[in-house]
DNA sequence: TGCCTTGTTTAACCTATGTGAATTGCACGG
DNA sequence: CCGTGCAATTCACATAGGTTAAACAAGGCA
């Protein structure tokens, strides 16, 4: 059983991790930070953390588990816009004070933290460093769309899989949670990973062989491998810049 | 010569009509928007407004002409990411204090006005009304980068065609920018277009004939009308929510 | 034990869109 | 008036990826 994630950490944890990453925060923004945020409130998969941009009084984090954001077309396809991991805002909201146009829901069985948006105020307002580092999440979030956009435009398809594959490899890791020998859950079936790409749920599955058979990617029981991250990344030019602040 | 588009407004008075539309602001906030907008700077079409995320001690905002992100792809394909029309704010590196991962060139002839970030921020401070204005529209941009991401997901080519020619009309629209006969100047090329939709420009050519044959479209020297918006927006499905504050 | 359900895989066939290359129409500069 | 060059257009052909349907695997449950 080698690569247990790690111990238990308490709500705010995940949350103060991710801030600190992207900003340097005083002692005092960090505590406040961690206390803010709520007992988790658990989801099962498919259940959604917010319906059509139903905003209320609270932010909300995802402590653990996996979600995406989401848009429907008139012909009641899906049109995945996000992915959601660990210690990513569920919804932005709240910033602009207009509920958001999207729906989020939930990939796997997830837990949420909440962070009252009163008190969030008064924090940002005692340290304004968290507002920074908040609206820096934001822009990474907006990053990572236009990224998309740029697979959906530009890329075919072993590209669009094997450069999402490095995305998630990369954020995943952030949040600690690729294991020694490089494996990460990814609690998608391959039909979703269609939707946020723009393929057929049949051509997905002829790419993610093509990936396993140049030895670059295995994909089983949720679980992905990537043997060779190098080689990945370079067959897909992936470049984690726009995940990052700088 | 029906359809003169306005009288010269005053360099600010673009940014506060974009603002204002978006949030009450109270008269003080709204003189405060509108004298902060430096003399604008002109720029030749083709021409570097914002150069990599170079970001300096100012807010840019397009006062007139055209102008579009992009992104590189290896391959050296360029993947357009938004259009900007006046009116709206050429980079929001600024929010998060991080220089933005794209470029931003005019795509006519263009003048952009600066607000000075110090200044900007001393407005906040008084009126912080216009920090929620500016995130609204942020969240905008946002959401018409998704509903790209929609159209390259999920549409077939007409369909990405006319519901951009609906976007523009309605953003160009809000900008007093449409002519009363329906007619709006788009300084596109049509090679342009499918750097934005993710089409060759052989194809965006037959798609935009289509649409001339089904009387829905006309362009010509870069001006557009649609004679019919009501069967253009019902033939794509068109509709405006993502682009307005609720 | 055996039936559902959900997800993956395979196969045959089809089409929307890309590619490459030539043609046309203009606007511009000399 | 003639070249030059960019943008729009047309044509012939190629292909990545979609569609439909069926088979297969594994887990849950009666």
């Amino acid at each position: 059983m080698r690569g247990a994630l790690r111990p238990t950490l308490s709500p705010g944890e995940i949350w103060h991790r991710r801030l600190t990453d992207l900003m340097d925060l005083s002692e005092g923004a960090r505590a406040a930070v961690r206390d803010a945020v709520s007992a988790p409130r658990s989801y099962q998969s498919r259940e959604h953390i917010v319906r059509d941009g139903l905003e209320d009084t609270a932010v909300r984090v995802l402590l653990s588990g996996f979600a995406c954001r989401y848009k429907y077309l008139p012909d009641g396809s899906r049109q995945i816009t996000t992915f959601i991991v660990p210690g990513d805002i569920c919804d932005f909201g709240f910033l602009s004070d207009s509920p958001a146009s999207q729906s989020v829901v939930t990939l796997s069985h997830s837990t949420v933290g909440m962070v009252d948006l009163d008190r969030l105020a008064g924090i940002v307002e005692q340290y304004p460093e968290v507002m920074t580092a908040i609206l820096r999440c934001a822009a990474i979030e907006h990053g990572a769309t236009n990224e998309l956009l740029v697979s959906l435009g530009g890329r075919n398809a072993l590209h669009r899989v094997s450069h999402l594959l490095c995305e998630m490899h990369f954020r995943l890791n952030k949040a600690g949670l690729v294991r020694e020998d490089g494996s990460f859950d990814l609690p998608l079936t391959q039909a979703e990973l269609g939707e946020a790409l723009g393929l057929s749920t049949v051509h997905v599955n002829r790419t993610v062989q093509v990936l396993r058979r140049l030895g670059l990617a295995t994909w089983r029981d949720k679980v992905v491998t990537l043997p060779d991250p190098e080689g990945m990344r370079s067959l897909c030019s992936f470049d984690p810049g726009y995940l990052q602040a700088r």
